[in-house]
DNA sequence: CCTAACTGTTAGGATACCTAACTATGAACA
DNA sequence: TGTTCATAGTTAGGTATCCTAACAGTTAGG
């Protein structure tokens, strides 16, 4: 495994998952074309929730650089679903805090994409399902492996 | 299934399933970052290997508008990576043809881009791979699913 | 023919991302 | 303690991709 000229059957798994990826980039366009807020706010936001969180902290967690975070965050403030505060233990620092008006908001939001998501989902049959819950996880750790 | 309200474990799976896509974008723009051809120059090019495709074809292909297209293959014509020829059965069609520096520029960029994946697919166990493997062709119907 | 539908291109605008330069604060150390 | 280097964010400027609207040319139906 892993050698410098991977076998047949890896490129070949290889060239099936990332067409899988390219179409997920469609289908989060489409997701977000049909929302107020972009999947990168609903992200923002989330961070936002318990307690706050540093602006490159989000950055990190959406693989944007910290110029792209703050963009964000900035418009979430002009919306009033943010609020920045000083970090009480760092000053260089910021804490992005949800306001009320965030919190609703992302609740929304989350669900109706869920919904339309969950729709589709139904559609499939039971083991069609279980294939999909059980690579999932796999994903993740595929994608974590990008993080660097 | 497929009811107005969707069952809880649906919504989780949803859920799941939405964070799996969220990270394929970041994924898909890491990997386009180390490239010269964007994924979307990338699909016009398959589509116009044998015998080329009208660009309205390769639109709804990539899940763009028409002058989204255009303004790839008016990129990958300056390239000189494609030229855009009249269809002889229709005049209003332009067929997109690849050059032969479009066809080595295509297995390049493909090629690199599944090594880099099947570097990652090579770390994970064989069980791991297969539920990917299983899943993969469900992610195929679901993303169909949006291709309204 | 003449009008309606279709195929692409052009023009103009929005959004999200990036790098580079800058400000301010913290931390290490002589 | 004071200098220096590192870290956290913001601002400025630029690029890529997408979109809608308006346009030109071609086809097809009545």
């Amino acid at each position: 495994m892993n050698t410098d000229r991977p076998e047949e059957a890896l490129m070949a798994l290889a060239q099936s998952f990332r067409e899988a990826l390219r179409q997920s980039v469609y289908v989060m366009r489409r997701l977000d074309s049909e929302e107020q807020l972009s999947a990168a706010q609903l992200g923002v936001l989330k961070m936002a929730l318990d307690g706050g969180a540093r602006v490159g902290a989000i950055a990190r967690n959406l693989g944007v650089k910290v110029p792209s975070a703050t963009e964000q965050i900035i418009k979430l403030e002009r919306a009033g679903l943010v609020k920045r505060e000083a970090d009480p233990d760092d000053s260089r620092a910021v804490r992005v805090v949800a306001t009320p008006a965030g919190h609703a908001a992302i609740e929304n939001a989350d669900r109706r994409r869920n919904e339309y998501i969950a729709g589709i989902l139904g559609t499939l049959s039971e083991e069609e399902r279980d294939s999909i819950a059980a690579a999932l996880p796999v994903f993740d750790k595929i994608n974590n492996s990008f993080q660097n």
